[in-house]
RNA sequence: GGAGCCGUAGCCAAGCGGUAAGGCAUAGGUCUGCAACACCUUGAUCGCCGGUUCAAAUCCGGCCGGCUCCUCCA
């Protein structure tokens, strides 16, 4: 199996810690607006990911974390006169809402950074102890250049990123690079450490999850791709400070989305939730949009695209009730199986838009083999077709046939070969109302 | 200024050294009591120019055109 490798920028033979194991962390998002469109394709992704790795045989642990403390939560909160808490449960539910109503799996851990704040205290101690920290003015940073290879991950040299002339230069860094681990803060939410009253800064917290959560290094680091710089570059060099080793063997990261051709922003005014799109489109046609091109390719979401999903839906749809039917009424038993070619594209960095062409392959062979009453032929193409739905995670309300909707559908096709028009109408439309055909 | 990505038929998109998958749309046809579904047929030499090679969409160089990151961001 090959993954691609943003560490090394290579396509990498995939090689777990452990054999059999699977330990993932993608980062989550920060609850402090509603999640739009863009938020959900990582975890769509990953979703898709970790289902293949359990079908594969993998005992996987996935792990993905809320941001629920950051300045524009404070704001809020002090804004609306509300905790911090409640800003961000709010926003916790709606992109837990969104993610469920996109089929995903729940994941098995969801860090709060609230709820790690001894433990990131603790780290940052650490840190200060080994002199990769330092103290200046009220806050705590990062100093880095206490560690060798720093922008290892980003592959930026920090003598020539753009520092001046985006934004105003800290002083009190010894290193314009430099990151907060812990603020001082005089209003809004706040923790009593050793090195002062404040808030733990955005970098430290995933580094602490990780480590509490799978004791030591993972398998796998994922999230959006303007997460790799700073944010991921400086987990590892956390890491790296603390205990000497790389945070994760695979870092995997996808690319964005577009509305239309243009990025999402707020400034624009292009932003789509997911519950705006529901109100069109099926969380199958959602996914499929998402699924049918590659992840680390920017994704444009488009009413074409969407269209086109919502086609390849509908002949899932199909395929699958046709066949059910036909299973049913035959008395046949559907079989588990693997399948050889869909492992070679997922196997193939996630090729999910091979995957998607060798489903609608497998559709156009169970439809004709249905036509040629090729009865081996339907039971094996099925097996593939809902193996694939179902890593895709995609969802079909597959009917569990009764004796009665059989005894319809045998009255349908007497009505029909005795030309008796009028009663086959009304047993199709029985059998459209219970949705089996 | 630095790091990196992308440019394949009307649209979406795979392929990443051996001679262009697939889907949507279009057009024509088949099946069919009527519908729906389905099936068959239907199109590109891969942004431009040069180089390497027996062989390039695929590697290298230049150019043109989009884009991302370097600030919070999935």
């Amino acid at each position: 199996m090959k993954i691609y490798n943003t560490y090394t920028n290579k396509l990498e033979t995939f090689i777990p810690n452990n054999e059999g194991k699977l330990n993932i962390y993608v980062c989550g998002p920060t609850v402090n607006k509603k999640t739009h469109i863009g938020h959900m394709y990582p975890a769509v992704f990953f979703d898709t990911l970790v289902r293949y790795f359990r079908y594969k045989g993998y005992q996987v642990t996935y792990a993905s974390n809320f941001t629920d403390v950051d300045d524009k939560i404070i704001q809020t909160a002090i804004e609306q006169n509300i905790t911090e808490k409640e800003v961000a449960d709010k926003y916790e539910k709606y992109y837990l809402n969104d993610l469920s109503s996109l089929n995903c799996i729940p994941v098995d851990y969801r860090p709060r950074v609230t709820e790690y704040i001894d433990e990131i205290i603790d780290f940052i101690n650490l840190l200060i102890t080994t002199n990769h920290a330092y103290k200046n003015g009220d806050d705590v940073y990062f100093d880095i250049n206490s560690i060798d290879n720093y922008g290892s991950l980003s592959n930026q040299k920090t003598e020539n990123l753009d520092y001046g002339n985006r934004i105003e230069i800290d002083t009190n860094k010894k290193n314009p690079y430099d990151f907060v681990l812990w603020k001082s803060t005089d209003q809004g939410i706040k923790w009593q450490a050793p090195f002062g009253e404040g808030r733990p800064g955005w970098h430290t917290e995933c580094v602490v999850m990780i480590n509490k959560i799978f004791n030591g290094k993972i398998d796998i680091h994922g999230g959006g791709i303007d997460l790799v710089f700073p944010h991921h570059e400086n987990e590892i060099a956390q890491q790296q400070a603390a205990y000497n080793n790389n945070l994760a063997s695979y870092w995997m990261h996808n690319g964005h989305i577009k509305l239309d051709g243009e990025k999402m922003s707020k400034s624009i005014g292009n932003v789509i939730t997911v519950k705006e799109l529901l109100n069109t489109y099926t969380p199958n046609t959602i996914r499929l949009s998402m699924l049918k091109n590659h992840y680390r390719a920017p994704l444009n979401i488009s009413a074409d695209v969407l269209e086109e999903s919502k086609t390849i839906d509908n002949k899932i749809l199909s395929a699958i009730k046709q066949t059910n039917l036909y299973i049913n009424v035959n008395n046949l038993t559907v079989i588990n199986i693997k399948d050889k070619t869909f492992e070679e594209y997922m196997d193939d960095d996630f090729n999910t838009s091979l995957v998607i062409a060798y489903l609608l392959d497998t559709i156009k062979n169970i439809n004709i083999s249905l036509r040629n009453n090729n009865t081996n032929e339907i039971l094996k193409l099925y097996s593939i077709m809902t193996l694939i739905i179902n890593i895709l995670g995609l969802t079909y309300d597959i009917k569990q046939i009764t004796n009665e909707d059989k005894e319809i559908y045998n009255l349908w096709n007497t009505c029909k070969a005795s030309k008796d028009y009028t009663n086959a109408d009304i047993y199709r439309k029985q059998l459209e109302e219970r949705n089996i055909i």
